[in-house]
DNA sequence: AACACAAATGCGAATTATTCGCAATAATGT
DNA sequence: ACATTATTGCGAATAATTCGCATTTGTGTT
């Protein structure tokens, strides 16, 4: 699968294809994982500014091309979301840190929700343990401590 | 529903069933939805030090006893879990930052995660526009704006 | 009822993540 | 080539959350 034409999904979201964003989505394209604006920066060699970046980031999760997770580590992460990348669930190790992807198969089927005229999105993550900090009893690892892993 | 016996859980979980924490989780056990640590303190009349708050927070949410929720607003909310209080799930309003609740109907039934021996915990929010805010045609509306009317 | 000890608290200072203001640049449609 | 407007970089500002440390206080035990 190669990568899609970022450059027109930029613009068709009403954005413009600035060498920046292209080269901010052909990262997150790559990362195998969501990613906090930190490393992406970093993964991007530090040109670009962290606060453009957020910026960047912000708009991108606003016309729903990029999307923002969380895994209760403090901070945000961030991946790419469909077309460019097919919807899905995240599993995250609440001991190391692992994440894995999970495919969404359940269909959300709230009943019609009282006060609500619109679901737009949705965000769901699994916590849990992976074999490897299942077999050493890391039961509970501090949130701290987890950050520092990534 | 008369209040738990919250001293009780809080023993019963390792920690001890000191004033502040009766205190914090009689007020948790009052908000209608999740509530920011600041929220919080300030309904407890700012008495109990914020930072004791958070750690109080993290300790209890370590216990499962409170749970960590994230409606993309920047901050962390948080809200009495299961068995003091029903397990569920929210949908949260994009354009004001009204939160239902949503009763959790859906099994998350994953095929054998791979990589994972234990699946402890799961989070899942919707989002969308409540009546109010899809009507008046609140497409979208920025994060730091949606956080001000918390 | 008095103890011993670890857990919890308050305070103020420190970190971190994220956002802002503003002037300078650059992408697009015409 | 131009005008318009989004985007960028920078440095400073916020906001949320955490830390260090001395002090207090639950709790299980004598």
């Amino acid at each position: 699968m190669r990568p899609p034409d970022f450059a027109r999904m930029l613009r068709r979201s009403g954005g413009r294809a600035t060498p920046g964003r292209l080269r901010l989505m052909r990262a997150l394209w790559k990362e195998p994982a969501p990613v906090t604006a930190a490393r992406l920066q970093k993964s991007l060699g530090r040109t670009l500014n962290l606060a453009t970046l957020y910026r960047a980031l912000d708009a991108l999760a606003g016309v729903g091309v990029v999307r923002r997770v969380d895994f209760r580590h403090g901070h945000a992460h961030y991946e790419l979301a469909a077309p460019a990348r097919a919807h899905h669930h995240h599993l995250a190790c609440t001991g190391c840190g692992a994440v894995e992807d999970v495919s969404c198969t359940l269909r959300p089927r709230l009943k019609r929700a009282s006060a609500f005229s619109a679901i737009t999105d949705h965000a769901m993550e699994y916590f849990g343990l992976c074999k490897a900090c299942g077999a050493r009893g890391a039961e509970r690892v501090s949130r701290t401590r987890t950050e520092a892993m990534e």
